[in-house]
DNA sequence: TTTAGCACTCGTTAGCTATGAGTGCTAACT
DNA sequence: AGTTAGCACTCATAGCTAACGAGTGCTAAA
């Protein structure tokens, strides 16, 4: 049995009937909405043979057709017209979205909220990840006699800081001490160096100080460490009972996006433009067997650095969808190598 | 008609019974579950009186009774038996909360796990409010030519830090120029009065500088808003469907704790021993009329300072939650006092 | 005041039927 | 050979009825 222009034009008219409706399509319905015409019989012959293909299936006997992952999957690659993003509505995104400028953090939560409420689904986000980023700065602000702020910045932009307390006073030779330290073991080395292994040897070359310093540089390794996991946020997941057809499995979704460390998996995988569609049983979570996720990465100064997803039923707009991920990933994207280099310079 | 000891011991019955199964309790099995014999016919007047009362309901005719609201009320004021938390328990509770010493966001976010994990219900918990917090030390890190990050430290302990980019070189002197203002406007001034007129007043003071030094106040104003408004945080939101009575309202309970705002209004009431649980009804929002809120307040160095929440059905466990949220409360609160001392010292 | 007895209520479940959307197949048509 | 009209068939859904049973309120006796 081999695919005829008459099958696709069918079976993309069932996709999104479909997806428009959520009802499953029969034949006399796909009448009115082919470009063509031809009888109800016609059609139910045409969609048997869509069915017996696998693009195609049946609830139940009397029921009319609903399209099958691999009928997404045909659609999708094949198919498909994108629709694009309008002029005014790109603009009023850019503009939600780039009022998040500054903090990457804040940057993707507000992309994500802004992919929530456009799509209805549950958005998530990955923070950029620093797998290349090295310490570009490291400092330490004295607040009391025993405390101290260690602050860290990397060469992704990324800031963390955090309070820490010593066994000893300190003094102006401790704050020279650990800038000593950094320009010449942390400064400029990449993050993902940076670990107990490392921590340990620094630890013991540092002779008699040891004591009173390493709590400040167990305090920056445990900042790079922060700095490198990207970080996953979530945002929307409300939206996802807006959808019948998820309404048995929302919880169990909603306990996998909770543990969000195998999320930034999701993300993580898929090529072609950034962008990655994986529909209903294609995911490799069964949690998500009645689900598509569309995830489309940013750049940041022309590498891979993080991505945009959204989680919903299958029948998703992809058409509509699709443009909208890829578009906003770009403008996050720009943004952020925007900031990147406010900071270079 | 008024209250008798056998109605209390009956009611105080209902109640535990209902919360134990879940189903309405009827006159047969009440016998069983009293500390004295009588038939059922007996027990069934008394509800029925019960009813009257409005202490119990039944969901129509032909069925078991109910707690009311008001039937909960009685219950947990006047004959619930608050269940000690046992040794064992309270020592691995106290440990798991306090693996999260350090920050407070991070240690409120492990009180929040170990609550949700605890009791099956959504956890909330709202950060050590800043309201009488003054500002502590700022610092000024100058991180490229034109980009400096600014870090500010509250008298609560709160350290919030962010980038920011001037429209002019940084010389010896704008960091000069930072401290010297800071410690003439912001350090020991509280949170509260750092705002949009404090500061445009402080930028008309600056003369020649203000173009140079604005960006930087700003941003150190910005950190003072975002250290003062109590944040909010969500654990556990999974477990409320775990509750079969809820299924219907889930969706609805997670949109309104989405939007953190109400949510600390929720966490604010409530006065005796800092505690405050609202049942049903007794919620101001409709969204939670199914449903109960335990809310246990924690005290930083004697002063109430944010508070921890469950949201779950009405038919909680109340004997056993209520000392447990306490307890954990209590732990908290010692957490964070003990950390502040670390800071003062 | 308590209790045994009994008629009554009403939600739940199971079984039955009618309905209708949609199909597959066959035979006639182009 | 492809297309179409016609028709019997399937099956989820809705509505109806009857049986069931948990639990009640009430009455009358203890």
């Amino acid at each position: 049995m081999e695919m005829t222009p008459r099958k696709e034009k069918i079976l993309a008219a069932v996709v999104e009937s479909y997806i428009r409706t959520g009802e499953p399509v029969g034949s006399k319905t796909l009448m009115g909405e082919l470009d063509f015409q031809v009888s109800s019989a016609t059609i139910r012959n045409e969609m048997a043979d869509l069915v017996e293909m696998g693009y195609l299936e049946q609830p139940h006997t009397s029921a009319g057709r609903v399209p099958t992952t691999l009928g997404y999957r045909y659609y999708i690659d094949k198919l498909m017209n994108k629709l694009e993003v309008n002029k005014d509505e790109s603009e009023s995104i850019a503009k939600s979205v780039s009022s998040g400028r500054g903090d990457p953090e804040q940057l993707l939560e507000k992309a994500g909220e802004v992919i929530a409420r456009l799509t209805n689904c549950a958005a998530i986000t990955t923070l950029p990840t620093g797998e290349q980023a090295c310490v570009r700065r490291a400092e330490f602000v004295p607040v009391s006699n025993r405390t101290a702020m260690i602050v860290l910045l990397t060469s992704a932009g990324t800031l963390k800081s955090k309070a820490c307390r010593g066994d000893m006073p300190i003094t102006q030779q401790t704050v020279e001490r650990f800038y000593a330290v950094c320009a010449a073991h942390f400064i400029g080395k990449p993050l993902e160096e940076i670990g107990t292994v490392m921590l340990q040897t620094l630890v013991a070359s540092l002779g008699e100080f040891a004591l009173e310093m390493s709590p400040y540089f167990v305090a920056l390794a445990d900042l790079a460490g922060e700095a490198l996991k990207s970080d996953v946020l979530l945002e929307g997941q409300a939206n996802l009972f807006n959808h019948r057809e998820l309404s048995g499995s929302v919880a169990d979704i909603m306990e996998l996006l909770r543990k969000g460390e195998p999320v930034s998996k999701l993300l993580s995988g898929g090529e072609k433009d950034g962008l990655n569609v994986k529909i209903g049983t294609e995911n490799e979570y069964k949690q998500l067997s009645n689900s598509s996720v569309i995830v489309s990465r940013y750049n940041v100064n022309g590498a891979r650095s993080g991505a945009l997803g959204i989680i919903g039923p299958t029948r998703l707009n992809y058409a509509k969808l699709i443009p909208y991920m890829q578009f906003i990933s770009g403008v996050v994207g720009k943004i952020l190598s925007e900031t990147l280099e406010t900071l270079e310079d």
